[in-house]
DNA sequence: CGCTCTCTTGATAGACTTCAATGTTAGTGG
DNA sequence: CCACTAACATTGAAGTCTATCAAGAGAGCG
């Protein structure tokens, strides 16, 4: 069975967010894949390009980023193991943002022809993959919420929450803690802020008990606690139950 | 033929963003609405709600909201005539956030039951729709993009230029104007703003020549100088040749 | 006319950015 | 083990941006 490990992760995603039947995990199963690997910072996929495979995170993490023209960039989405972060390139020709990892990752690639293959031979597999693209939907628009309309610790808590959950979605975090080695920098450019502030913020949740961020690792003390801080609820993930 | 006109204008705005074959076209013609009426402000669908239909914009203004605990809104996104905003309820059992009339508006239900029969018969209808959910999405990155890292008045100019390719796309704007009755509080609610210092912001592009704003009538003076100042590039809005 | 909604303006406080400097940590080669 | 480096985190100070509060002006409507 060729990559069923990398495949095995895509399943273990679809099936957190949505039902699968076994004919449509076995379709799953026999997607080709092309491993790649990439250094912390790289581009994988880039604004512009019109790709002609879908690229599955294997390893390690990846962020979705644009620029303004003077420079300044804004993360828009953060992926790890199983997500496909460029799904909809399927259906929309040209890129219109990058694909970055954010620590040191391996990349499997999917080709659009095996992927729309699979999919005429097994159309009922378009509702989860469709599924997967309308959660993504829904995580932008509560980060559109978050952005607008929460103070700036809140957003941060609320960011460290959706992560954890999402990462318990997947057996990839338990105990109020995960893995996550990201910089004060690029947490300024998810949340829009300086590296400046963020610091002060960061030292602001550490102050009320809330999160613990040592190297490489997020914990938060008190789960229940900075959600309600953060006004973080679940639902907006469509996990299922 | 029942309500061709409601799904007249759903064809048409398909058309500005996918491909869409005789069959299919057909298809979405057939399908079944239920018409009803509503007052500028009132919700037709509201967070939490398990909807057993879509909701289909034949006439007038709607945005999707959300607020947090403490009563702040921000509105996710803005819809007009042919759009379908709660598409996302096909797959997601639970709405996530609230769809409210901005202007008096018509709304055309369409039973979830009725639109799987239709995809189940034809079902490579599905593909134009999956889409219009992706270019959904890619509007959501683009203002989260605006929100973190574009300033006040660039951000509200790029809304201007977005609305204005969306409307010109389905043939609903010409001449660098269009209608649209708003408020500026709203368009707080929009920015992330207070209504104040929305006043000041419009004041701003109103000096800079590139914006006018009469009662309900958008007037983008000089679009090219407008999308310039405001980074504004359609890209992201995926609009058909 | 009086009422309501919206737009407008001024003043002040707080949040956030920017610039610049300093501290901390892990890794490297002696 | 130590000096050295690079990357990242932290701190202070000054200036800009935005919210909030408060008040007034205009328009539409009974």
């Amino acid at each position: 069975m060729p990559h069923s490990h990398a495949l095995g992760l895509l399943v273990r995603k679809l099936r957190s967010v949505a039902n699968l039947s076994a004919d449509e995990e076995q379709a799953v199963m026999t997607l080709p894949v092309a491993l790649k690997q990439f250094r912390a910072g790289e581009d994988f996929v880039h604004e512009g390009d019109r790709p002609e495979h879908c690229a599955l995170i294997v390893r390690g993490w990846a962020c979705r980023h644009k620029s303004t023209t003077d420079g300044k960039r804004q993360i828009l989405s953060i992926h790890f193991s199983g997500e496909i972060p460029d799904l909809q390139s399927l259906l929309l020709r040209s890129m219109d943002h990058s694909l970055s990892a954010m620590t040191d990752a391996e990349i499997g690639y999917i080709p659009h022809g095996a992927l729309n293959a699979t999919l005429e031979r097994c159309w009922h597999l378009t509702r989860p993959l469709w599924r997967t693209t309308l959660i993504d939907g829904a995580i932008y628009r509560e980060w559109l919420l978050a952005a607008g309309r929460l103070d700036t610790a809140q957003h941060m808590g609320h960011l460290f929450c959706e992560l954890y959950r999402r990462l318990e979605a997947v057996g990839m975090a338990a105990s109020d803690e995960y893995e996550f080695s990201i910089t004060q920098a690029e947490l300024g450019d998810v949340l829009g802020l300086s590296s400046v502030h963020v610091n002060r913020t960061v030292q602001a949740l550490r102050r009320r008990g809330l999160v613990e961020w040592p190297r490489g690792r997020v914990k938060t003390l008190d789960f229940e606690a900075l959600a309600r801080f953060s006004q973080f609820t679940p639902d907006y993930l469509h996990h299922v139950a």
